[in-house]
DNA sequence: CATGAATGAGGGTTCATTCAT
DNA sequence: GATGAATGAACCCTCATTCAT
């Protein structure tokens, strides 16, 4: 069943590892769980990854793979609407179906462990910041450094956590979740205050 | 050492557990490690709680009275702005020091817990959504119900996802909390265009 | 609830011991659950109980005495068969309905707790079958010392051993039960062979 | 040490139960000592047993497997008295010297353990039952069905009676055990009165 | 004497990890 | 490299017993 090439090996127990991890959570998860899944042995596993919590940043690290690889093409420069929409759009999409539940233990676990965390933050979070800003200060170019700074973490932030309340089966945001990315952009854009 | 009042006793217990999953986490927490800090024995702990879970849980339920009790008196009616100003600022500041570390252990295990996730999204997150929805279209009336839930989960989000960006140890964000509800306010009252 | 008496109380306490480790066995049973059953404090009982096998020993100690107390009066001489038939219609009588569950409890412990056997043996075996090599003997005098020591500990064994069969639902043995100490006296008088 | 063959290694641990068990009682054991004196770790032992009740019951299911396949060849029909005195022979010496201990923590265990009794009625007693039901009707013609059904049972229990007690140190009993099965079968076949 | 909270030794069981085959 | 049995440290939790009130 189990092909020997090595590297498709190592997919395979990462595909097994995201499954079951996804089902189960971190730690209620077993070596086992996962070699059974894979149709392995439990030791093979060392054989490609030095430990359990080691096999979930590498689950971590090919999401991330997967996440940047689907990055969109920037936007038509111009429009700062189109522009934030998509700059929304990408990871609020990027998380959805199975994806959730294991983004869910990943973060779970990212926030207790810090070597997760740092990997989190340097590989996914602080280059998402980096070009939104970049792509912000471009589209308005009235925009002063510290606001973009801050405006990209916010925007940020809030896309974390309505991705974490996505998950408390609110309906409200169940229900608008497409559509989303386009009142966010005009929230952002235009603000509350009627003009 | 220990006193007798079963109360005192019970929140004994609850501050050396409060303390010792946020320095350690949930899962490496041991029972005997909250008995040693708080200097009973491990048994006396179930006394006062079903089990490891359910501690975490109380540990919650206690942070959640000490944040509602906290709870700011309504801004003064008129200026949205300082409203807006006070609602992102009482979160902001209730998770700080001490409470940041916990805050991230609860909010880890919640995201693989459903019963705590449940407590939450029931005690925390949906009273303050329906209260500052309240809020919101009092102080702006020209707001419609639709976008006015909106707003608030993507504030409530906001805040959310910021403080556990918080814990990632951005240095912008570190260096500029105290003044972000001011900014933010700004931010989601005006929109990044220029007027 | 409890009335004050000494005596009164420990019997109270042997009532709800002799109750609920009929229904969840000795090791099963917990002090607190004999407590709760007696409707007092857990330390109350180690007022009046060494320790919880003492408090198994004692049950067992007034269910021995209920059944010597229940003695039957030596059947008339002369009637062997009678005879026979009164010594075994009383043990087969005497354990069943509640006690059955109890003395099924008690026998288990009393395989394997040293004391308690030797209690068993002390007090109901050996005079039982004392007193029954006597009266066997005057009635068969024709029975050498020997066969008669023999025979009763064959009888006495025949009903112990029925008393745990019975217990494993043996819908022959239930269905007969009332009848068996007549039909074995004539077994035992008569043997299988035919006359 | 340990033989790497997995049928070896799993009657090595039963082995180990074995003594254990009937050494030190079914309770008081504890899964480290068996462990122990098999010379092997703790979790071992789960993998080839599912729990310590799961234990015990395979060092019966074992114990029986030799019961049965040492037993007695049909004695030769035409003498009854051979033929009874055969079956008693089986079960009154297959239990003895070190066994006897093992048997007395089993029985005890099953007057109290449901599935363990049902197993024993199952695959010891009723079996037996029926086997001896056709032996002894056919050794007796004369014998109707429902008193030959009763005689095994009287028979069975007091096999079974008998050897509980001489667990009691009776000295009468332990003297005679040798010439137990050729007394009890005149004492079946002849009755005790004089013919 | 009654209470019942406190104690803490100990038990069964799990499971990440190792390593001989 | 693959296997999977063996390992044994740990953990959560129970509960008989004690003792201050």
């Amino acid at each position: 069943m189990p092909d020997p090439n090595p590297t498709d090996r190592r997919n395979h127990i990462l595909d097994s590892a995201a499954v079951v991890f996804a089902a189960k959570g971190f730690h209620p998860t077993t070596i086992r769980d996962i070699a059974k899944h894979a149709g392995i042995a439990d030791g093979t596993i060392y054989n490609y990854f030095e430990s359990k919590p080691a096999l979930l940043l590498a689950v971590f690290q090919r999401m991330r793979d997967t996440i940047i690889q689907a990055a969109p093409p920037p936007p038509p420069a111009g429009d700062v609407r189109a522009t934030l929409r998509a700059m929304l759009t990408h990871p609020l999409t990027a998380l959805r179906d199975d994806n959730f539940a294991l983004f869910r233990v990943v973060v779970s676990e990212m926030l207790v462990n810090a070597e997760l965390r740092a990997l989190y933050h340097q590989h996914i979070i602080q280059p998402a910041l980096d070009g939104a800003e970049i792509y912000l200060r471009q589209a308005l170019p009235t925009l002063d450094a510290a606001r973009a700074q801050l405006a990209v973490r916010a925007i940020s932030g809030m896309v974390m956590g309505l991705t974490i309340q996505y998950t408390f089966d609110d309906p409200t945001l169940r229900g608008q979740w497409d559509s989303l990315p386009e009142h966010l952009a005009d929230l952002l854009l235009d603000g509350l205050l009627p003009r």
